[in-house]
DNA sequence: CTGTTAGCGCTTTCAG
DNA sequence: CTGAAAGCGCTAACAG
């Protein structure tokens, strides 16, 4: 029976077994595993669900089932472009299997890298998904402990807390840095935001050049204003500036403007180099040259990885190295 | 005692009261209200989550308590710039009351709004804040119904579900119409992604010029890519064209580089009008005019609204005009 | 295939 | 200020 429009309680699987005329477990397998449960069965709770409205209530079922359906998704900050399409993807592939995600903000900063995740966990979230490494050794070692799944992603490491979907950040500073000097560019800069990975590219974009090379800090996140700030500042330390290497699309855009509004011809008086391959990197004018990386795929590894264990699959490779391209454009050609 | 480092269970509340040697709901009161308990108990029951490495259980404790602390943010895809900032500070503002996230995407598609909805409530939220309004009557009605606080935003209605944070569309149309028309163009022409809000503000535009204007549609979400393309199809359709109004920022860029590929110059050949001031709006060459929307004050004032609600608070306005400005820099200078 | 029983971990009564 | 009892809504385990 319909209940009256408004006001009444919502209603329960209680009810819902009631007016379908069977018992409680009845009704909940009847959504939830409906294999062992007779089709004509099926149809009244069907029917009955219909009748009263009714929403299950997943707190409740996960708090016997241990089961949340929840995926901690953990971001330095979500206006951070770069991490966008990895989380759409996780989101959506989480969401395809019944599962969603809860959403963290550390704000770059290592102390509340803690307190998210301890956040999270309070939530009982059947997998994390972490943007970067987890820094902390204590923290790395609690968070094993609790025997939730764990992706880190967007690096590499040879000990991930648990499970791992990224790339070897040194190696594509190594590969700008020899794409660099291929191209006979001796009086180079970077132009970074300074967050761990970055300062892991430059490192390597430095040991390929075997020296220190001019660098332009700005703070992250990184946008197209301080890659303006950052060319005005290597332009100044180094006046014959070649080429820059950036630790974003967003950076290497602003150093496009700003060479534009210099009246520097993009590549022949300075050349520039992005990273992440951001949508609009093609489509710029002159094109630019950048450092693909599949964050969509990044995003799906990582539900897949979270659903397998979720599953009780075993993983058969908990690490998972996605490789990065340099695509070659306008702005280096 | 400490518990042995690994593989037993995890502490519950429980345990901290055994080891702090208090009563169950007194170990409970010291975590959760410590206004009425003594500042020895406190103290002790401290020490017992520390020593047993106590994780509250929010699953649990939301079961009971009906509140989840949890706010479903619902957008249409994570990718849309537009409302990451909103996003970002509505998250920040909830974790900072002891809030999360839970994430939804609805990907424009109305029939997922629903879907996305149920799901979402099915977790019980404490609040739900939902980019633009819910189309769907049926689902209004329902949304209504459940009494869970819900904000709408970046739209205005006199007749919301709930609460609602935003402004008017079809007046920031009219204003930019209006502000081309004393610029004294007109061949005009208006770029946009032709998700509703968009399709409000083209309406608002023609208004204002009193005629349908010939417009360039591209698939949401809009990037700088679709801008390109949006400027080859308006300048093929209306050769003399003399300004066009983009329906963001990403597609206004892409009208920028588009008419720099071709050797227009901005705003003297082509005037050149975004929405939403990116952060990268204020430092193109030249820089782009566009309308703002502060998407921080709809993420902090839909978040208020809702711990508001959620402390039983009444709310004085449940509808928040956040209002626009249009920003004039070098693109229609 | 269906039902009964028990209980997830916590917080709300209601009593001291 | 502290405690005992009850139960949120659901599902695992075991029985029929």
């Amino acid at each position: 029976m319909p209940r009256p429009p408004s006001a009444s309680k919502p209603a329960t699987l209680h009810d819902v077994a009631r007016a379908a005329g069977v018992s409680l477990i009845t009704a909940s397998r009847a959504l939830g595993n409906p294999a062992v449960v007779s089709a004509k069965t099926i149809a009244r709770v069907q029917d009955a669900v219909q009748a009263t409205g009714y929403i299950p209530n997943l707190l409740a079922g996960g708090l016997k089932s241990k089961r949340s359906r929840m995926v901690a998704g953990i971001v330095p900050a979500l206006a951070v472009a770069q991490f966008l399409p990895s989380v759409q993807t996780l989101t959506e592939t989480l969401a395809a299997e019944g599962y969603q995600v809860l959403l963290g903000q550390t704000g770059y900063d290592l102390a509340r890298e803690e307190v998210v995740l301890n956040t999270m966990i309070s939530r009982q979230p059947d997998g994390i998904v972490f943007t970067g490494l987890v820094q902390d050794p204590a923290v790395r070692e609690r968070l094993r402990r609790t025997g939730i799944p764990v992706v880190e992603t967007w690096d590499l490491s040879d000990a991930p807390v648990d499970m791992l979907v990224g790339f070897s950040q040194d190696s594509v500073g190594r590969a700008v840095g020899t794409y660099f000097r291929a191209k006979g560019w001796q009086r180079v800069g970077i132009a970074t935001a300074g967050d761990p990975r970055a300062l892991l590219r430059k490192a390597g974009f430095e040991a390929a050049y075997g020296c220190a090379v001019p660098t332009a800090s700005v703070a992250a996140p990184s946008n197209l204003e301080r890659g303006r700030q950052a060319l005005a500042e290597l332009l100044a330390r180094q006046p014959g500036l070649q080429a820059v290497c950036c630790s974003s699309d967003q950076l290497a855009q602003g150093v496009l403007v700003e060479a534009q509004a210099r009246g520097l011809r993009v590549p022949q008086d300075l050349a520039v180099c992005g990273f992440g391959n951001a949508d609009f990197a093609a489509h710029l004018w002159p094109s630019l040259s950048t450092v693909l990386i599949d964050g969509p795929a990044i995003g799906r590894l990582a539900a897949q990885l979270v659903l397998a264990r979720c599953r009780g699959e075993a993983v058969a490779q908990p690490i998972v190295d996605v490789g990065f391209r340099i695509v070659e454009r306008g702005s280096t050609a």
